[in-house]
DNA sequence: CAGACATATTATTCTTCAATATATTGTCGA
DNA sequence: TCGACAATATATTGAAGAATAATATGTCTG
């Protein structure tokens, strides 16, 4: 049977990291967003290079780049014109590890 | 730096990947979907015992249920009246053993 | 087979998310 | 400091998802 065993907690403890993990979930769960993640497993990369390598649309290739910033994913560094993204959190990496071992 | 060796791939192949992939997310990617399936990693539960654990509403737990079994992640066995959930998919099961190890 | 109970379905409204178009900011080199 | 380029931000429309309410199906018990 497919279970897991539980490690005890706290009901609230349990809602919380729930709703924190659905949020996770929600910002990776975007053909984009997922596409863009998995580039940048593989190092840094400036937007224009991301554009090329995913062929999202420019704006909405910056949409959702603010929406992994906002939610703490990556990271970014500016070098002259260009702004070099990185991941920056390691339950999205631990998550898209994961994800690479599964497809 | 937080990256991943890539595995050798189409660029095709990659495409449909993450397709899947977002799709899987989507799915788990629901604050009451995501309660649901974690009470079932401890286990197969009927309807009655899955409402009462989640305090989800009835009908929103049929929908939420309903989704899940349209996608492949749960399986369901009638005894009587009642009707059991559990878990059907590999993979969902892997990545709520990922979050188990992430919260 | 009637009534009760467990679960599912449908319909409607509301909200959230995504796509496109358009405008803006910031950096460099002449 | 002007023009070109890289990237970000905003606005609007359209589509998908979720919550609630109401209704229906299916199974047991008497």
């Amino acid at each position: 049977m497919l279970t897991i065993k539980p490690r005890p907690r706290s009901l609230a403890k349990f809602r919380a990291a729930t709703s924190e993990a659905a949020a996770l979930l929600r910002t990776l769960a975007n053909e984009d967003r997922l596409s863009l993640l998995c580039q940048l497993t593989q190092g840094e990369s400036c937007v224009s290079d991301l554009a090329e390598k995913t062929s999202i649309m420019q704006p909405t290739l910056s949409q959702q780049l603010g929406v992994l910033r906002e939610q703490g994913l990556v990271a970014t560094r500016r070098d002259g014109k260009r702004i070099f993204y990185s991941i920056s959190d390691p339950r999205a990496l631990a998550l898209l590890r994961t994800l690479y071992g599964l497809y």
